[in-house]
DNA sequence: CTGAAAGCGCTTACAG
DNA sequence: CTGAAAGCGCTTACAG
């Protein structure tokens, strides 16, 4: 009792050892592997620690099993914009529920003093789960050297790199199509941008191949897709209202914006709104996601349904299996999307919205 | 070279010593402080550790310095309870934003094998945040032993529980002070539960408080708490949906249902819209924490805004005082809030909406 | 059933 | 400027 008042210090496995009269050893079987020890060695100990008010280190205790017991998301943006966007919270609640079914916790790694490197480098995590990522980046080589097991969502696939996605070119080709199929020829694109990875994009990066597949559907009617001007936004409400008002200011408005992301084109339907424009009598809008907010906001928002807590899921599922080594062999999951239409374009075509 | 092909092992700082020719120490300082030693020796071990992959081992390296530069959020619920919850995300993003300025990650902890305890025994955290926390219960204990400096969010203030709240009573009182000033009298309450902690939870918990608020101004007009339906829910969009599908059943329906939480206002309204009621010529309702998707839904919500967010940055704020011990004293911090009236309650003495 | 001892991979007084 | 050595608090073969 007298130690507990005097020290402001834990006590420590040796502590108990010494006030109980066992050893270390036996200690440490009390709490791991009471059928070690006898059962009057357990109680004695357990009572011992009890009245010290001992509580193993679980820092000594993972260090000493090679274990963190916790995987990272490593965000792919400043922690405001990532978790302020429904998509990617989506995706982080699928990680975390896989976390939760196996005990470990979740880290979140936000971009270190600005460095992702640093990040990685400094992780406490047995696995790493990213999005956006290729090979060739800096912290591809960072987790390799640490032997760290990294599955990545939306990035692009690779030997090297495990990871799940949905067909996003086909996705992107059905909601053009689709925008294309009501009459619309005068768009404008808003593509992704903003993470801590663009800079290092090479040509096969997601907003690539979405933008691939609205090239397809746009010169299979005869639309050049250096003819459509294209801005890129931040996934967030804020940049998307501001990308709104940058189309207002357009020469001639397009009579379709195709967002890649649903916040932006909820963004755009809030500034539009504020500027006295009517969707989609004025002017349409499809967005990407289908977030909640998609089927709240009105006009209720045409979209592409990817199932983001899937991801979430599927990718930490691989993520584990990597760390308890069932398996060897890189994944690559691909999961199905589908086109939701609902009212946010019109129909130039019948006259109706 | 020949280590890196044959070891599936990291080299750890003893390999890089032996391999550049320089001490353990000399390759840590390498590392930790370059000014220690020689340019030459420097140059020299930072190529070996290139050469060779090497990586310092975080968590050695965290053991060492005692210190996991990570602070704890747990969970108050199931994860996809817990994230489910717009309000919760919002207050994860404000501590979140702490973190990312003090370079430490942030460790979502869920309940353990369904033991708190557990999971705040083992939590690698400097430092923890929690919800709904009350003096009394288990984990405080477990944090008091482990040393574990906490702040809880929307828990009960105490001596020895540091805490960031809103004044719930008051709060509440002109919430249902609005309602009542509406005409409403034929009322229905819908409290918060489901959480972990609720078991434990004692009169002074956010819930009581806010009924003591409701109570107050229901007293004011003669009304007696006594004699209003209370129904508890869940802070999830599904649960919402399920009391509001429940009040339909009620033999007689209430004029105004008032919620203390946005999520669950919002279920409400879907199922009831789903039934064929309009809200809110119908029914009336009000909610709690102005949610962004409180002026999303049609009708927008009336409710109480509190600033989720700086909720979560003053709880992490605090916390990273008391973990770098620039306060001994505990905290107790309360923020503004703010009745919004938007369109949800009618007003039955005008006749009007 | 029990315990002495090595080991996990770092950091850091301390002595030279 | 440099390095041998102790220490962080556990776990776990190993020997008795």
């Amino acid at each position: 009792m007298a130690e507990q008042t005097t020290k402001r210090k834990r006590p420590t496995i040796k502590d108990i050892a010494r006030e109980s009269g066992y050893s270390k050893t036996a200690v440490s079987f009390a709490f791991n592997d009471p059928s070690r020890i006898s059962k009057k060695a357990c109680s004695q100990i357990l009572e011992t620690a009890e009245r010290l008010g001992y509580i193993p280190d679980p820092m000594a205790r993972n260090f000493s099993l090679r274990r963190h017991l916790s995987i990272g998301f490593l965000l792919p943006q400043e922690i405001r914009y990532s978790l302020q966007n429904p998509y990617a919270q989506q995706v982080l609640l699928g990680i975390g529920s896989v976390c939760e079914k196996y005990g470990y916790t979740l880290t979140l790694i936000p971009p270190l003093n600005e460095s992702v490197t640093e990040a990685v480098r400094n992780a406490a995590v047995d696995g790493l789960i990213t999005m956006g990522m290729q090979v060739g980046m800096d912290i591809v080589s960072v987790m390799k050297t640490r032997l760290l097991p990294y599955v990545t969502i939306d990035g692009t696939p690779n030997e090297e790199m495990p990871s799940v996605n949905i067909n996003d070119e086909m996705a992107s080709y059905e909601l053009m199509k689709t925008v294309l199929d009501f009459g619309h020829r005068n768009l404008c694109i808003i593509s992704l941008g903003g993470d801590i990875f663009a800079e290092k994009a090479t040509k096969m990066s997601l907003p690539q191949r979405r933008m691939e597949g609205f090239k397809k559907a746009l010169s299979e009617v005869g639309v050049d897709l250096q003819d459509v001007p294209v801005l890129v936004s931040e996934p967030s409400l804020a940049d998307g209202k501001l990308k709104g008002k940058e189309i207002l200011n357009f020469n001639e408005l397009p009579t379709c914006v195709v967002s890649m992301n649903d916040i932006v084109a909820i963004g755009c339907i809030v500034s539009w709104n504020e500027a006295g424009l009517s969707v989609p009598k004025d002017i349409s809008i499809a967005g990407f996601d289908n977030i909640d907010e998609a089927s709240c906001i009105m006009p209720h928002l045409t979209t592409v349904e990817q199932p983001a807590q899937e991801k979430g899921r599927l990718a930490a599922e691989a993520l584990f299996k990597m760390i308890h080594k069932e398996t060897l062999q890189s994944v690559h999951i691909q999961i199905p999307h589908t086109l939701i239409q609902r009212d946010s374009v019109k129909d130039l075509t019948s006259g109706q919205p």
